[in-house]
DNA sequence: TATGTATGGTAAC
DNA sequence: TTACCCTACATAT
């Protein structure tokens, strides 16, 4: 359930743990098995994310390109090095088994969101962590090592104690340098890969030329990286913005707000792992918010509803085969 | 328990 | 334009 804040987060997870090492490549459902072979038994030397894609390098020029899709997952298991801000985000996450043998390390209870945190180093716990917002916490038939693979991984990564087993990506295939650089050149700005003032004037210009409407724009990922359907509809409602104004027609401190609105998002889903939309609200706004709904969004996925700022019915539509939704009185 | 939908993108048609 | 990847979750039964 990716946009851009979940892969960089997964690639963070990658640094930590991966990264540095050698790794064992397999394919247990055989979808990979050439390119696990070629992987086998190489040191990983770096990870980059860029937008909805991660690169995983490895020796003699080797890399790995994964984009996750809308199903697609990393499954880490084992003993992890767990990032404190993921911890952070998920309450179950290092919870200690019944026996509580298997955790080593400081590790926050189960109620979550305080050791880690306070401590703001990384601990190492034996865990089993879903990659997405979402983390389990340690049963005893988590202690089998290697984990048992659970259907369908299209590959696993073994270190000596650590496993990412990925599972029903769109893109999974490596490339040569120079095919990772074609990817990345591609790709629009990514907010905490390019630097923001230069993402901001390659965003504007392109936006600034094109007849299309903005809420297609911001969904391409060769004019902006990383921005999915939900923080779509959640930049334009921020923006106040029509989805089909021509982005040529935009103004320019707008489309220029809509990119440091993204950078601050992504920011936000970065460090809390979660899509949070309506962090800096004004106090009445605010009080709006909380006195409607337990929600984290502004209109994702409120058609039908009241607008949390003006009442109006939230509508929705089809705007490049995904759901659009919007306020028509707010978002002129 | 079964069904429908989804945060994405590519490839085949 | 459609199929597909083949998971997770919400909702219906």
């Amino acid at each position: 359930m990716p946009e851009g804040h979940s892969v960089h987060r997964i690639s963070r997870q990658f640094d930590r743990n991966i990264v540095g090492l050698a790794v064992h490549a397999s394919s247990p459902q055989g979808r990979f098995a050439e390119g696990a072979s070629m992987i086998d038994g190489r040191t990983a030397t770096q990870v980059r994310a860029v937008g909805k894609q991660m690169f995983l390098e490895f020796d003699d020029d080797v890399w790995l390109r994964v984009h996750l899709g809308m199903y697609g997952a990393w499954d880490f298991a084992g003993e992890i090095v767990v990032d404190p801000t993921i911890a952070s985000a998920n309450g179950r996450m290092g919870q200690t088994n019944q026996r509580g043998t298997a955790v080593e390390g400081a590790v926050m209870d189960s109620a979550g969101e305080n050791s880690l945190t306070s401590i703001g180093a990384p601990r190492r716990a034996r865990v089993r962590v879903r990659m997405s917002e979402q983390t389990t916490g340690l049963n005893d038939e988590d202690l089998e090592w290697p984990p048992p693979v659970v259907g369908q991984v299209r590959l696993r990564l073994l270190t000596e104690i650590t496993c990412a087993d990925l599972r029903g990506p769109t893109a999974c295939e490596l490339q040569t340098p120079d095919e990772v650089a074609a990817t990345i050149a591609k790709l629009g700005p990514d907010p905490l890969v390019d630097d923001i003032a230069e993402g901001e004037e390659r965003f504007a210009a392109v936006v600034a030329r094109k007849p299309t409407p903005i809420g297609q724009l911001l969904m391409d990922q060769s004019v902006v990286s990383g921005i999915g359907n939900v923080y779509r509809a959640e930049i334009l409602f921020r923006a106040q913005q029509n989805p089909h104004t021509p982005g040529r027609d935009v103004p320019g401190e707008v489309v220029r707000g809509m990119w440091r609105d993204w950078v601050r998002l992504l920011s936000v889903g970065v460090e809390t792992g979660q899509m949070m939309t309506m962090d800096d609200l004004s106090p009445d706004r605010y009080r709006k918010a909380m006195a409607s709904r337990d929600d984290r969004h502004w209109v994702y996925h409120r058609a039908g509803l009241p607008c949390r700022v003006c009442g109006t019915t939230i509508v929705v539509e089809e705007m490049a085969t995904r759901k659009l939704y919007w306020c028509p009185s707010c978002q002129t």
